[in-house]
This record gives structure tokens, sequence and C-alpha cells, in this order.
DNA sequence: AATGAATGAGGTTTCATTCAT
DNA sequence: TATGAATGAAACCTCATTCAT
């Protein structure tokens, strides 16, 4: 008797997070170009093979993880939205934004690693346009919350925000050690509210 | 007449930095990983076999970029020692790194996407290393410099400081198109000095 | 109630129908060695597990389209037989390899494909061989109406048809726009009738 | 010291024609399809990175030997226009082609396999179109000569004695053992001439 | 009878590095 | 010093076949 179509959907969409979860991984170790199909499928435990049967190449991988992140981001930002004053709502973000960091600064490391890809890697450039992409769209929103909170430039002011935040976060994920994260993000939130 | 040994020593480093602006050059263009020592040597304007006498390989072509790009900063620091106050000093780092950025902000992806190169990645990680070693021997330098205004916490202040610089370097690399650097540049100064 | 052994033989032999036909489809469009057991099963509309129950595998595809072909050949040899005269039986011959090849040149030149494979290919060679005996065969039977029809050397002459006939079979499959296959029938024939 | 640039072309040369050479012989032995690039160059006694040096892929092999097979086809049209009689023009393209199948049956097989490639074969069929183009220029060449004979309808004509020519070279390289072919060739001629 | 997940061998291709010249 | 032919390891990817369900 064959699996049910149920069955079979339900083994292909936990195979394909399990591989998902091993590129990710495998991608933050050794880096998208040095990573190779068979780490992946070895830290999966699987074929090759069977990757292959998932995802169409290194690059879909790599795609999958971006759209991940980008929903993780799109999910933040619709959170915060649901606190009550603009300024709670950036602290919202910030806060998040500064935890996750902390909590796993590889992450951040990968998807900064990618972005700053030469352009000349189609592939890459590709999937790695779409986060600039949510970026952008995310980072009006952040203006409307500024501009809600009645700064005199909110486009400029939101920029200098993000600049701070992104600082922070990029020195952290660099020198993890010693780094007063706690100690800083006071400070820098104290000059914004 | 034989040459000299001084003239042959200048034409080997002539020669060498040859090479190594032909390698910045398709480093940035492809990426390390996917650079190859054919696209250097032709860029280059050798054959692969001379590469080969000048460099022992791939990876001790980015650490030779690496140590310019240390030598660099190194540079700055000590330029920056010159100026009679401690807020010059800092103004002029600050001022430095900014135009630098904005002049040719694909270096500074360049050197952000080394340093985010997985620690796995042996080569890199190596090399990489040196260049946040010195990042952090010049962090040193700016502690003092904050010490000597006289602020109260200068080891945070400084970081502060450096954090709201490589956060808009980051930005600028990342979002060249439309990022208002000027104005985000004075804003951010006003806040410290 | 369970089916008789002769209606699941029917069931079973309507099965292996429907895969031979999407074989042979698929075969034609990609040719033997580039299609794939999947798009056959696909075509077909069944699985691959379920394939290899009536198959014992892509080889087994070959063979038995092959055996098809041998088939269709004897086939026409007898219908070609119950005509009264040798010239009959001659023309009936010629009709219809020319219209089999006006049809569906593809097939014509599948069938060639496969009898040019080399030698070196296994598989292919030995199911090939099936159909250049079976063909050698008829050939015997063609001689002996030339013999009938009292000609000179009736072996010469049955080769020297044959060529005529393959030629043209040959030319229209591979150059199937623009040739005038009706007029060049007419003018072999009549110089051999 | 390094080589020459002479030296080195002719290197090259020397090492293009070897591959060719061993490439036939394997695309001949195992056709194009089964035939590996490690067979080829195992055949050509180099390594298959040496092999890349020099074409691009399987395909750029397949197209190096269409090339060939058109100067061919090429040559001997020219050498046939230098006979002083139209007839003789024609002997001689028939004498060529016959002698040719008989010496190497299995040449001719290979370009008759390559010729009746699926369409759906991209990279084949690009390269076979370059032949069978070929071909219907000179199909047209002989139209011409069959004019100059002043036949009623040259190019029935013409036709009529290339699919004679290709039946039976088609023949002669299915059936090499046993084919009469010197006693059909004069049967064929005399039947036009 | 029926499915498609799973495997692994085998194919194509790239490229850092070596070396004869 | 200088060249580029030559190597081979390692990467990506495909697909015939098996097998648990």
């Amino acid at each position: 008797m064959p699996r049910t179509r149920e069955e079979n959907e339900r083994i292909r969409q936990m195979a394909k997070e399990n591989i998902s979860r091993a590129a990710i991984e495998v991608f933050i170790e050794k880096g998208y170009h040095a990573a190779s199909i068979d780490d992946v499928a070895r830290r999966a435990g699987i074929s090759k093979g069977l990757l292959y049967n998932y995802f169409s190449g290194k690059a879909d991988l790599l795609r999958e993880l971006i759209l991940s992140r980008i929903e993780e981001i799109v999910q933040v930002m619709k959170e915060a939205a649901t606190k009550p004053t603009p300024v709670e709502q950036l602290m919202y973000i910030a806060e998040h934004a500064l935890h996750n960091v902390q909590e796993r600064p590889s992450v951040y490391r990968f998807y900064l690693h990618i972005q700053t890809h030469p352009e000349a890697d189609e592939v890459v450039s590709t999937y790695s346009q779409l986060l600039k992409d949510e970026m952008t769209r995310q980072s009006k929103h952040q203006v409307d919350i500024f501009r809600k909170m009645g700064v005199p430039n909110p486009h400029l002011q939101s920029l200098h925000f993000s600049t701070a935040l992104h600082g922070m976060m990029l020195m952290y994920a660099t020198y993890p050690e010693n780094f007063p994260l706690p100690e800083l993000k006071v400070k820098m939130l104290s000059t914004f509210f």
C-alpha cells in the first residue's frame, strides 16, 4: 500500500526543514561558497541525491534561508506595530534586534556576509537582493513611526536610529567577547528617547 | 652589467604591487572564493606561473591585502595623533573613515565580507584575525583619546563612537544610493562633540 | 469476488501497452539515453515504482519497443504475401514503408538512430541485433518474391530495391520539408516495374 | 625560459588533434551520449582537466568533429567540380561516397546516428544542423550538375540520385557483411548514366 | 498493485598548483 | 624571470534502481 498523500507531504516537509537546518549550520560554519552540498547532506544525515529531491541546488538552499530571514524581519515589524506608542515600537525593534544578535551572533554574521557578497556573484546577488528589498520596505515603516513621534526630520532620524542599531549589531557580532552590549544599549537608546 | 640588488628588490616590489592591485580588483568583483588565480594573473597582465613566483598561493594574496589594510589603519591613526586636540583627532578619524567608504564603498564591503567570513575557513580566518587584532589595538588608542577629553567613561564612550561610525559605514556601503551621508555625519558628530 | 486470471492478465497487458506507448513517445522526443525513467512514468501517468513492476528496467522498455517494431515488420510482410502477384507484393511493401515514414518520420528516425548505435553499447546492441536479424530474415522473403518474378539475379535485385527504398525513407526522415516523396516514389517504382 | 609562442601554438594544435582523434574513436565505439569525457581523455592519454583546456566541453568536441566532416564534404564536392564532364563529376561523388563508407562504415554510421538524434537534444541538434545545412547546400550544386547534363527535371533527378546513393551507404553501413557493394554500385550507376 | 522517498555510482566541470621549457 | 601546458582533487548534479509503506 502506498503512503497517503498527506503522509508524503508530512515527510517532505520534515525533510525540507531538516535540510534547511543543516544548511544554515554548515553555511554559518564554512560560508556559503566553501560549504559543499555534500557537507549539507552529511549534516542532514541524508544522501546528496535526496537533497536534490527537495532543493534544486545550492542556490535554492540559500534562497530558502533568505526567505526565512525575511519572514522573521516581517514578523518582528508586525509585532512592533502592535505596541501602543511609537517609542515603545522603536524600543521593541531595538530590543529584538540586539537580543537576536546577542543570542546568535553567527547568524547575524552570516547574513551580513551574504549582504556584502560582490555583485558579480549573480546567484547570491539575486537572493540577497530580496533581503535588501525587504529591509528597504521595513525602513519605510520605521520612518512612519518616527513621523508619528512628531520629530522634525523623520527620514533622517530613522536612518540615524538604524545606523546606530546596526553599528552595535555589527560590532557585537564581530567582537562578541567583552562587548558591553547592555550598557551601550542604554546609552544609545538614551540619545534617542 | 647586472642590476644591483637594490634595483632588483625595487623591481620585485613593483611587480608585487601590480599583482596586489589586480588581486583586490578581482576579489572585489568576484569575491575571494569565486575569483580564480587565472583571473588575477590575467588582470595583472602576467602568467599564472609568474604569480606563484611572487605569492605562495591564493591565500597569500589575501594576506598581503589584509596587511595593506592594516597598514592603512595604522597610518590613519598615526596621522590623527598629530592633531592638536582630542576632538580634532576624533574628527579626523571619523572624516577619514567616512570619506573612504564614500569614495570606495566596494573596498569597505570587501573587508567587511572578509571579516564576517566564518571561523571554520582556516585560511581566511587566520589572516582576518590579523585585521581584527589590529582594530582592537587601535581601539585602545581611541579610548586614550576619549580619556584625554575627560569624559566620564572613556571606554564606553569610545565604543559608542565606533558603533555609530561603523553603523554609518555599513549602511552607506550597503545602500549607497540615496543615503544622506553628509547630513547624518553632521547629526552623528553633533551628538558626540 | 476476485478477478479471474484472464482478467488480470488483460489488465496487466493494457498497463504494459500504456507504458510502452509513453516510452516510445519520450524516447523519440529525448532519445533513449537522455530520457529518464521518471519521464516515462510521468508520461504514462504512473509512478516509477509501478513501472518497475512491469518492466525490469530501462533496457527492457527498449526491448519491448523493438519487439513491437519486429512484430510490425513481420505483419507487413505477411500482409504482402497475401497479394496475388509478386509485383503487387513488392508494391505493397514499398507503399507501406513510405506511407509509414511519411506519417511518422520521427518513428523511423528513432529506429534508425537505434540501429546506428555503436556496438559497444551492449544493452542497446543486444536488442538492436534482434531487429537486424529480423530484417535479414525478411529480406530473404523479399528475394523469394523477386525470384518468383523471374528476374536474372533476384538477390541483387532485391538488395537494389531495398537500398532504393531505404534511401528514400532516410532522406525523407532527414529532410521532411520539401521532399517530393510522391514524385520520387513514382520515379523509383518505375525503374523497377 | 618560457616556450615561444609558436612552440606553444604547435603544442596546442597537436594536442587538439590528438584529442579530436580520441574523441571520434570513443564516440564511434560508445556513442556520443554514452561516451564520457573521462573515456576521451584516457584514450587521448591526457587528464580530464587538460581536455577542458582545449575544448569547452563534450558538445564542443562534437562540434569540432562535425566541422571536420563538413570540411570533408566541401572538399569532395570541390574535387568533383574539377572533373571535365557532369557525368564524371557525379561518378566521382558516388565513387568517393561509397569508397568512404566501405573503408570506414563506422564513421558513416556515427554521423548517421548523430543526424537521427532527436530534435529535443539541443546541443547535438545545434551542431547536427550545421551538417544538415551543408548537405543542403551541396545538394544544390548537385542539381546544377544534373542541369548541365540536360536532364528533364534536374531537381528530381538529383534527389533520386542521392536517395539511391544514401540507400546504399545506409545498407552497407548497417550490414557490411555479405553486402555486394561493387555489384550494386554498377547496377545503380547503370540506371543513371 | 502502487507510491515516491531514498541511495549512490557516475557524469561534467572547475581550478589551485606544479613543472618542463 | 617567465610561460602556459598539465594534473588531479573536489565540486555540482542526474538518474536508474531499490524498498518501506
